[in-house]
DNA sequence: CAAGTTTGGCTAAGTGGCTTAGCTTTAGGG
DNA sequence: CCCTAAAGCTAAGCCACTTAGCCAAACTTG
């Protein structure tokens, strides 16, 4: 049998791959297994099973949106970063519909690189709150404020729980200036 | 072999008390017919498989969660209402892990209760919009805001996303009050 | 109350997913 | 050139869902 010269990192990669193309809950390891030339136990040799797959997927996609939401709001402060984290934040979940669930997947401490992805993502929201002069007990509201509103549209919107014939670019664009404007009177406490 | 007599109704009230316990992605056929002291293929009498049972207990918890947001809103009007229903809505997804995940399957067409279930709870928001003065696409472009930001909180809080230490009740409110203010400053359409 | 019918239970069997065990063979290093 | 580590394989078992087909309980009706 010759060898195709998988490493964790091809498996992982092409998991991503498969992931956009037919869903995060359809991603299997048989289907991984057949689109990458071998036997399903093989891919063990790798990874430790299928939750360790969706944990380092998780990784890996976390990462990369990270990274987006960093490079979008770089060189702009205020609504203007905002805008452009957001944006940059449900793009990303639309160019990605398999990885973006799996963002969803809580850090392992075991992981370092799990750890760091996730620390720059808040880090990014840390930085544009900042320029509206949220620090201390008032970023981590925010923060959480805000992952929840672009996290929960994003979602709705996947699951296809927009109904109604409004455009939904428009109403994200509304929710986000809801959100700048929240943030500019943001209920302070001193924290 | 004695019959237990169960139906569908029993059948899908026993499923959300088993979610509630397990967790909605645990719920199994196979669980829930040892529960209910049949064999696993007995259920199919009752439902059509395990698709069909987790869209009759998206049907139940639908109405259920509609049900909890009017009756909290009710007497109530402006940022009073407002608060309410998201108390509501967060203490129906502490109360009911397992129902709550349940609630977030899009309705389906052919079925009539659950048609009317997700209608109810879209005009207990508008409802709600109303006193702020919110109608036609505003009123939309805020419902989508809104159960963006519950939907998203509950979601991330029940996956454990919320890693610091500062206070998620408080959190929460303070979410719910930039809500308020977001509804009371909403950028019109003219909708 | 007896007979017939409906129906709610059952067992058996097949599919597809994940996982482990253990073998073989490749590829690379001494 | 041989030896070892590792990357592939097959076989086999587990668990979930599903379908088919049987049997007995309960209801209906004369």
């Amino acid at each position: 049998m010759p060898r195709v010269g998988l490493n964790q990192q091809t498996v992982v990669r092409e998991a991503a791959r498969l992931a956009d193309e037919v869903g995060f809950a359809q991603l299997t390891l048989a289907a991984l297994a057949s689109r990458l030339g071998v036997a399903l136990p093989s891919l063990y040799k790798h990874v430790r099973g299928a939750d360790a797959l969706a944990q380092k997927l998780a990784v890996l996609a976390t990462a990369e949106l990270a990274t987006e939401m960093t490079t979008a709001a770089v060189g702009r402060s205020g609504g203007d970063a905002l805008r452009a984290m957001a944006d940059a934040y449900r793009d990303y979940a639309h160019r990605h519909p398999g990885r973006y669930p799996a963002t969803q997947r809580v850090p392992d401490p075991a992981d370092p690189e799990h750890i760091e992805a996730g620390e720059r993502a808040v880090n990014a929201i840390f930085a544009v709150l900042r320029g509206y002069g949220l620090t201390g007990d008032d970023a981590v509201d925010a923060t959480r404020a805000l992952r929840s509103a672009l996290h929960g549209f994003v979602t709705l919107e996947a699951a296809g729980g927009f109904g109604l014939p409004r455009d939904v670019d428009r109403s994200y664009h509304q929710l986000v200036a809801s959100m700048d404007i929240s943030f500019r009177s943001w209920p302070r406490t001193g924290g």
